[in-house]
DNA sequence: GCATCATATGCCGATATCGGCATGCGTCAA
DNA sequence: TTGACGCATGCCGATATCGGCATATGATGC
């Protein structure tokens, strides 16, 4: 029968955990260190169940962890999973520097190649 | 009337375009140089049309350049917009070799500011 | 022009995502 | 136990996303 694919990647990977803007503000948030859920929601202007939300998300992919203190749930930063993500895009640093000189050279190899056909 | 509010930020953005897998396979691929859409598409193993689509996000997003060379169309990497997410990343540098004796020693300050309360 | 190759675009179906809201559940204190 | 607080979860609506397919657009060569 044969149905359609539709999405792939879900959001159980950290580089699409990161794509959302308000939770690289929690993560950026808890550098400082661990916050409850109405603090950061507070400091963050959302939602109360908005925070809770993100931050399942990033607990999911590692990027949090929380622990319990009393009434509240302490979520603190596990900022392993940024690693691999530091180091894929480190391996194009050679690149953002150069990119036209190379694109350009590129173009110039290209317009030799074809005048000595 | 208030309208519910849906989605928030969209594929416009970087974070967001090298969230997909196969775009990330596309800029790995292209930094052994410039190809064509058809020879990405087989490398990769998906179609024509997909290929296409992921580049034109990559190319909204300004990951990759395009320009016309005879009947093809070749497809370029410009890495600088990586660079902002290197450098995003790299500021939770300093927390991914630490995380938890951090969040001890973070545990141990709590402790002691509440005995002093 | 016409056929052909290379690429882009449009439509569809399935599903994921996000925000808002209400509500559930657990914990503490009186 | 009851109430208050902190947080999680469930449901909904609007929209975004992705793959597959067919088809449009564009350039080339005859």
């Amino acid at each position: 029968m044969m149905l359609p694919m539709a999405r792939a990647a879900t959001t159980s990977d950290v580089f699409n955990a990161i794509a959302e803007p308000q939770r690289r503000e929690i993560l950026a948030l808890l550098r400082a260190g661990e916050r409850p859920v109405t603090e950061l929601a507070q400091e963050l202007g959302m939602t109360q169940p908005g925070a809770s939300k993100h931050l399942r998300v990033l607990r999911e992919v590692g990027l949090v962890r929380d622990r319990k203190a009393g009434k509240q749930r302490l979520y603190g930063l596990d900022a392993r999973g940024l690693r691999p993500i530091h180091e894929w895009t480190g391996g194009f640093e050679r690149f953002w520097n150069e990119s036209f000189d190379r694109l350009d050279a590129y173009v110039q190899d290209l317009k030799q190649a074809r005048q000595e056909e």
